[in-house]
DNA sequence: ATAGATTCCCAAAACGTTTTGGAAAGTCAA
DNA sequence: TTGACTTTCCAAAACGTTTTGGGAATCTAT
């Protein structure tokens, strides 16, 4: 059964010396060496993971807990930079591992199954919150992780995040200088941390501006939370002329409910978004957005992982990416 | 080291006895169990999992590949399905690995290493092709799997799948009660194999009510995709008066299309989609769609698999699921 | 009291690698 | 020829489980 064995004895050596020369130690033959690597490759021989795994104690995988609570879900674009981070991992035979749990206190005995049974060398956190308990048992255990947003804390980890802050005061200042007075804010549940900075940016602007009047609603990051927002903003007596929208998603919906009022986007009200989804191009009208300015945020993740693991300092491993506007049609002037 | 070893020493007991206690075996009187309980609970035990991989011969792990070929991507709601199955899978202690492989020849080094390694005891097979090499591969090597998405010959292997085919033969025969005489099919690759059910659905319809006007045209599963098709349909001399489309994303890039030629859809020109995505009750108008009548396809692909490496056989489990129509206002009639 | 069951436990052998600590043979300098 | 190096190989010990095949008490039935 054992392949190493299998080899060893096929070629008339030790398995040691099988295995050293598959690893390409020099204290074997040049020739040997070459024997051996054809026979592993003629029986398509792959050590046996589990059996590496044991002796050279760690798992060669990486985790990421996907937290699937009802009705809120991620960008639909998340499975591309999970892909993305995926393929980059594998070249160094990193395995990606993902485990959606439902509901917090199942999110924590999955990470304990997880490091105490040494199934997994590192974690990725994505979904981050801004208090956020995972970080606080990975920072205890000493676990290699890089999360996906910020914490409230976030010098004191890894992290890769986009600067959502930057883009909506620059939106909400964009829209300021095009005369708007009543910008709102849709956003979304302030304790991820990504809502939280994008609508701190947003006030910053109006702050700045010194307009006092500051409406805003928070709903799920979906299309059904988005219209619902709007629909809720735009009944107030004096109802605002833009909606800075957490998320493309929410902009659809917000889209959908000012046009059952009869406004159209761009003309009498504007409309920003951000993530810059595929589907945000081809709404009626075209969805002004905004975007990460990273075309493989998924890689630059594998990257710092894989530093991690090497043992890099976690304060090294910070990174910020720009946002950049996505002007099209929605974010016009109003008057 | 050893946590076994650690808890026996503990607590004046063998490893065996420790082990088996844990594993609830009869051969242990009920208050040694009950003492090794409480202890392993105290330290937080967990079984080191290489090393319970390489004993018991499996990895306790089921593998997805994920094709990212460049412009291609799976419709946003798949995350949602693979975490509904890597919960089910959960359930079984099976984790989920993720195999991110762009181009063929990588996935099927992929799966090779995978599976002569023993990293994985099952697959699941997505984005399924007519005819599919990983699914030869898998048959020939005898490792459990279970598509998603039927190949050419469905009947030799297990997969869940939504029956698409029905879906637009019923779309395509409404249409055509509703007075419509030129039914356009927008469709996805035909290796495909959802892409191929789909347009044979469209064609048997429009066989069966004898038109011999079948226009149609392949793109890409996008957006982008959808809005190039439907514009090279309505440049013909005598455009369609309906666009069934393969997907929710195709048919939003479609409508898109027709907007900028001044159309309406659900007035000027009926647009179906199918997947209704979440966006899809969004669009302007909204958008008329069809989608698989079970809340739980990810979760019933679990159930298949375990079920498979349970030693059921693969022809017990192939799961057509029906398909419901979702009409909204894109499919009024034209006349 | 004794043979046979039953109950509770354990030593040791796997599983398939990697790595340690040599050993044997060959080379070279003196 | 001898001693010191090199080169090339290997036996054995891990890694932490699970499982096999008992063994020693204790209990039951005669």
């Amino acid at each position: 059964m054992s392949s190493l064995k299998h080899l060893a004895q096929s070629l008339g050596l030790s398995i040691t010396t099988v295995s050293r020369a598959l690893d390409g130690y020099s204290d074997v033959a040049p020739a040997t060496r070459e024997r051996v690597r054809a026979a592993a490759q003629a029986i398509h021989y792959q050590p046996n993971s589990a059996a590496r795994s044991l002796r050279r104690r760690r798992a060669d995988a990486v985790a990421v807990t996907l937290p699937t609570e009802p009705g809120r879900f991620g960008p639909p674009t998340f499975l591309n930079m999970l892909a993305a981070c995926g393929q980059r991992l594998a070249e160094e035979s990193l395995d990606l591992m993902l485990l959606p749990t439902a509901g917090r206190a199942e999110e924590m005995e999955t990470y304990r199954r997880l490091l105490d049974g040494r199934r997994a060398d590192a974690v990725i956190v994505v979904r981050t919150r801004l208090d956020d308990e995972r970080v606080a048992f990975l920072k205890e255990r000493g676990i290699p992780f890089v999360t996906h947003g910020r914490t409230a804390r976030p010098d004191e980890h890894a992290f890769i995040d986009g600067d959502g802050e930057a883009g909506f005061r620059d939106a909400a200042r964009h829209l300021a200088s095009l005369g708007h007075r009543r910008i709102a804010h849709i956003a979304a549940p302030q304790d991820l941390a990504f809502a939280h900075l994008r609508r701190k940016g947003w006030l910053a602007a109006l702050e700045e501006v010194g307009f006092a009047d500051r409406p805003e609603f928070t709903a799920q990051p979906t299309e059904a939370g988005g219209y619902e927002a709007a629909r809720r903003l735009m009944q107030q007596s004096t109802p605002p002329t833009a909606l800075l929208c957490a998320t493309d998603s929410m902009a659809i919906g917000a889209l959908s409910a000012l046009k059952e009022r009869g406004l159209m986007a761009g003309r009498d009200i504007a409309v920003i978004g951000h993530d810059n989804l595929p589907a945000a191009a081809f709404t009626d009208p075209p969805l002004s957005t905004m975007e990460i300015a990273a075309p493989d945020v998924g890689r630059q993740l594998a990257e710092m992982l894989i530093a991690r693991l090497g043992g890099r300092d976690s304060r090294e491993l910070q990174t910020i990416l720009p946002v950049r506007q996505v002007p099209r049609t929605t974010h016009g002037p109003v008057n």
